[in-house]
DNA sequence: AATACTTGTGCAATCGTTTGCGCAATTGTT
DNA sequence: AACAATTGCGCAAACGATTGCACAAGTATT
C-alpha cells in the first residue's frame, strides 16, 4: 500500500521544466505562457498531484488551521457551535481541529501549547470549569497566536471574548416570570465556579430585587453535579409549598429538571411554568415545549469564527467582548396566573 | 504582536553550538555529552523554545493527524462518537481533525481530497446520506491513507467498516416487542438511501416473519425529513386502531415520537409501549424512561480509532468488518401484554 | 610510538514548496 | 542595425527540523 505521493519535481521531470516553473505554472503566475501552463496542467492532472500542505505551509510560515477547544461535548450546545464555527471556517478555507479539555486545566494547559507546535493561526477555546486564571494561554499570546474566548469564559482584559450578556438572560428570565405573576419562582443554576453560572444567577437575583419581591436563598439551586438535582429540588418543593415556576439556565438542567416534574406528575404548565435559557432544540421535542430564552450555538459559533478569523487576516489584537442577545420564544410553558387559589398543590417527594 | 517563533537556530547562535547538535541534544540522542544536553536544555527552556510540528513531519512523512469526517453534528450519537475517538486519539498523541460534510457528496469528496494534502495518517468517515458508491475515496486510498468508514456505511470490500448489526438489532427490537405481547407494533425508520436504515428494517421485519406475526406496509414508517413523522404517525394510527407499541431506530426519532405521543394523550407505557435503539442519555431525560437496545457512541468511536491507529501503526491493509453489539436496556416504557381488552382506544388526531 | 577505537560535534542533504533575482531569447522601438 | 523592453524560464535560498557521514580530539591497545 501507499504509493509515493507524486510532488512537484516529479512532474518537472516528466515535462522537462524545472520545479520552479511548474509551481508557477499551477499556480498561474503570469511569467509563465499559456502552452507551458497547459502542458504542466496536464501531467498534474494525469499523475493525479496533490500539494503537500505542510511543505507550503512550513514556508508560509501559518497554517490554515484554527483549534478549537472544549471541555467536553454536551448534547446541546456544543453540537451546533461546532456546526456555527465549522461552516464559517470551511466558507474561508481554514480546517477545524477539535479537541477536548475533558474540563481539566492541565489538558487545556497542554493542549494550548500543542496549538502553538501545530502553528495554529488561531484558537477557540471554552474554558474549563476548572479554569480560574488565564496564564496557561501565555503561550499562544508569545506565539502570536490570536485567541478567542467563548461561551465559558472569565473575565480578561487580554483576550476577545463572545458570550451571551448572561446577566441580563439570567435577569430577563426572571422578570418574565414574575410579570406573569409568580412571585415564587426557583432558579435552578450550574457550577458556581464558572461565570456563566454565577452572571444568570446574578441577573435572576437582580430582577427580583429591582420589583421588590423577596428570593430567598433555598429559591435558588446551585447544581455541580447533576444527580443532585433530584434531592435539591425535592427540599425547593418543600420548602417553598407556592413554587409556581422553575427557572432552569441550561438544556441539561431544562431536561433533567423536565423529567423530574413529569415523573412526580406535576402538569406543565398547569401546575407548575418552566422557563429556560436554551438552545431551542430540547424545548421542541419536550412536551409540552418550553418557552426559552434562546441562545443559538450556530449563531455564536459563526460570529465567533468570524471574529477571529478577522484577527488573523487582519492580524489585529483589538480586544472586544462581543454579548449576542437571547431571544425570547414562547411556547406555553409559562402560565399566566389569574386565580392563585385554583392551582394544584405540589408536594415533594411524590413519584 | 506576534513575535518571532525561537527555533533551533536561535539556541544554536545562544549556545554556540550547530542546530545538529542543539537539535540532538533536546532528542537525549546519545552521541551527546550530559553537560551539552543540560546548557541546550536551559536555553531552551529559556527562550521557550517551541519545535515546529509542520517542520518536523515534513521529513518525517506523516503527520499524527487523524480526520473524521461527518456528514452533520446531531445531539445524541455523533457528540459522543467524537467523545470516544478524541479519547483514543489524544491517548496515542494523534491529533482529531473534524469536518462536517453537510450530507453532501460533493462536500464528501472535498474534504477526502483535503485529508490528503493534509497528509492526514487515517481518515475516519461517517458517510453521507447521498453517498451511494466510494470511488470519491480512491484519492484517499492511493495516497496510502487508510479510511475507516463507521456508523454509516455502505456495503463495500474494500474498507474496514465499524458498525453496529443494524439488521440483528433490529430484529431484536421487534422481537422483544413481540415476544412481550404485542403483536402489533409500528417501527419508524430513516431515510432508505441508508443502509443503517434499510438494515433494521429488514431486521424489524424478518422476526416478524420468523414468529408468522403479519406485518403490514403501513405498520413500518421511513422518514426522511423529520416534519413527516407527525403526518405518518397520524396514519398509522388510524389505520391500525390495536397498535400497542412503536419502535424508533434513532434517538431523533425516539425524542420526536415521544413528544408527538405525549402532546395527543398517550401514556406510555399503559396506552402504547415505547421501544428505541439509542445512544442512552435520551431514554434517561424522557419520562417515562424508555427501554431500548443502547448503542454507545463512546464505544463506537474508541473501536474505531483503536482499529484506525492499529492499520496506521502497524501499515496493515488488512480489511474487516466490526459488529458492535447493542445491549438492552430496560427501563419500562414496554408494556407486557395480558389482557388486550382492557387497554385505552387510541384515536388518531387527538391533540 | 604507531594504531585503533571512542566520544562529541559539525557539515550538508533532505522533506516539498515558494519566490527574488538573473539571464537568455524574443519582440519592439528609433 | 543598435538598443531597449518584454517574455519565459531556471538557479538557488528559504521555511525548521532530522540524520548519515565525516572528522577532530581524546583514550586505549599493542
Amino acid at each position: 500500500m501507499g504509493g509515493h505521493r507524486v510532488t512537484l519535481k516529479d512532474i518537472a521531470k516528466k515535462v522537462g521544466l524545472s520545479i520552479a516553473t511548474v509551481s508557477r505554472a499551477l499556480a498561474d503566475h503570469p511569467d509563465i505562457s499559456g502552452e507551458t501552463k497547459n502542458r504542466v496542467r496536464e501531467v498534474a492532472q494525469a499523475l493525479s498531484y496533490i500539494p503537500n500542505y505542510r511543505a507550503r505551509y512550513l514556508r508560509a510560515k501559518h497554517s490554515r488551521l484554527i483549534a478549537l477547544i472544549v471541555p467536553e461535548m454536551n448534547m446541546f450546545f456544543v453540537p451546533s457551535m461546532i456546526t456555527g464555527i465549522n461552516r464559517v471556517v470551511q466558507q474561508n478555507d481554514y480546517s477545524l481541529i477539535v479537541f477536548q479539555s475533558d474540563n481539566s486545566i492541565v489538558q487545556e494547559r497542554r493542549l494550548a501549547e500543542y496549538c502553538t507546535h501545530l502553528s495554529a493561526d488561531g484558537v477557540l477555546l471554552v474554558l474549563s470549569a476548572e479554569t480560574s486564571d488565564l496564564q496557561h494561554l501565555d503561550v499562544l499570546h508569545d506565539c502570536g497566536i490570536p485567541v478567542v474566548l467563548l461561551d465559558k469564559t472569565i473575565d480578561t482584559a487580554k483576550y476577545t471574548t463572545v458570550t451571551i450578556d448572561d446577566e441580563e438572560a439570567g435577569r430577563e428570565a426572571a422578570s418574565y416570570l414574575l410579570s406573569r405573576g409568580h412571585t415564587r419562582c426557583v432558579g435552578i443554576f450550574g457550577d458556581q465556579r464558572q461565570r456563566i453560572s454565577t452572571q444568570r444567577l446574578k441577573g435572576f437575583r437582580r430582577a427580583h430585587a429591582e420589583l421588590g419581591i423577596p428570593l430567598a436563598e433555598s429559591q435558588t439551586l446551585r447544581v455541580t453535579i447533576i444527580d443532585e438535582l433530584e434531592e435539591q429540588l425535592d427540599r425547593a418543593f418543600a420548602e417553598h409549598p407556592d413554587l409556581t415556576a422553575v427557572f432552569t439556565m441550561t438544556d441539561e438542567l431544562l431536561v433533567y429538571t423536565h423529567h423530574l416534574l413529569s415523573r412526580r406528575g406535576v402538569r406543565i404548565p398547569e401546575d407548575v411554568s418552566l422557563l429556560a435559557i436554551s438552545e431551542g432544540k430540547a424545548p421542541s421535542f419536550l412536551h409540552p415545549n418550553v418557552t426559552h430564552l434562546r441562545h443559538s450555538g450556530i449563531e455564536v459559533g459563526e460570529r465567533t469564527a468570524h471574529i477571529l478569523i478577522g484577527m488573523i487576516e487582519h492580524n489585529s489584537d483589538a480586544m472586544m467582548d462581543v454579548r449576542i442577545r437571547t431571544t425570547l420564544v414562547e411556547l406555553g410553558s409559562v402560565a399566566t396566573l389569574g386565580a392563585p387559589s385554583k392551582r394544584k398543590r405540589v408536594t415533594a417527594g411524590t413519584r
